[in-house]
DNA sequence: CATCTAATGTCAGAGACTGTCATCACCTAG
DNA sequence: CTAGGTGATGACAGTCTCTGACATTAGATG
């Protein structure tokens, strides 16, 4: 257990956030956010390789569970459809934290530094969903497009997801996008 | 006209991707830099918004073309055609300077946050295109579906572009990927 | 009680950027 | 030909991000 006050990556994950919010991403300094943990900043970075990374905790989570759900995904399913079940999966692990995806997504819209880390994070996504399609016997480039392909439909039915307030489910929306894409060709 | 030396700019920008040939991006100062250049340091911060971006510098270039081209399309081209009319116009201008397209790109695949900076360029490029759709009457979605497709399709062509050493034309490696692409659905 | 270990604290320092003011090289008006 | 005017550069101080090295602490273990 812990020996100091408990869970200091949570409390700095939270305290960055409230922070962040606050004032924004480049008014804040990293010792703000550690002395609001009530740690020091050099604790700081031992736990976040950079002030941005305090906000992208659970991308490894995510990833994970679209690997595992392409992997899952039915035998008889084609590239696209496998590789839209990862995110749809993944999709899934953010539906009961709408609020805290919202504040996030706030923060991260404001900030063009926080908009690459994001971008890299969807790239590490990208290649995980093309893994996980080599790994169900997809080549290339098919395997490399479709991964693509349903990155593209989460990251616009994450947007969706986010601005409209009605309630509609994650997968309702990756559902909308991936038949619009369809539609495409 | 130039009053010191001219051209420090261009000078910095070919100082730059010879240090970080040489000895790597973090290896590199910006002090560096601009002492190969012979200027200062704050010259360089002057001409450039942080040390990463002396690689970027062509890529309003690009972005320009793209829009141009997409405009320019033929009228009764689908989006996803006048999309990719768009990012082989782009491609076009890069076909003459292979060799330095290379080097830079070896630089880049070095460094995670050079990656980041170019997926922010590349989702530029795909705004960018977007808006041009826009402007030929597309709706939304499928004007950002399109163009998230057709920047996905030059970001896999420009990679067997760089990879393939058999002097293809850009152009044919957009068609092959754009190819494989609707195969999926 | 002695020891071991993981997490933290302390301190010094390099490097990325920014603000401010002086300086310089060329151009133009008179 | 001389007196500004202008835009780019130099000089310098300072903040913040991030890292390395070493000491310290609280709990586990024997």
């Amino acid at each position: 257990m812990g020996r100091w006050e408990p869970d200091a990556q949570g409390r700095m994950i939270r305290a960055a956030l409230e922070l962040f919010a606050e004032r924004g991403f480049e008014e804040t300094t990293a010792g703000d956010i550690a002395a609001r943990a009530g740690v020091t900043e050099r604790t700081f970075f031992r736990h976040f390789t950079d002030k941005r990374e305090v906000l992208f905790d659970g991308s490894a989570t995510l990833q994970g569970a679209t690997y595992d759900a392409i992997v899952a995904a039915p035998a008889g399913s084609s590239p696209l459809d496998a590789a839209l079940a990862g995110v749809v999966a993944a999709g899934g692990l953010l539906e009961d934290r709408r609020d805290h995806a919202v504040r996030r997504s706030k923060i991260i819209a404001a900030n063009p530094s926080l908009q690459e880390r994001e971008l890299l994070k969807l790239a590490a996504m990208t290649e995980t969903a093309a893994e996980a399609l080599h790994e169900r016997g997809v080549g290339e480039p098919a395997a490399t497009l479709a991964a693509h392909s349903a990155v593209t439909v989460f990251h616009v039915a994450f947007a969706q997801w986010i601005a409209a307030d009605d309630g509609a489910a994650f997968a309702t929306h990756v559902a909308e996008s991936a038949e619009a894409l369809r539609a495409l060709s």
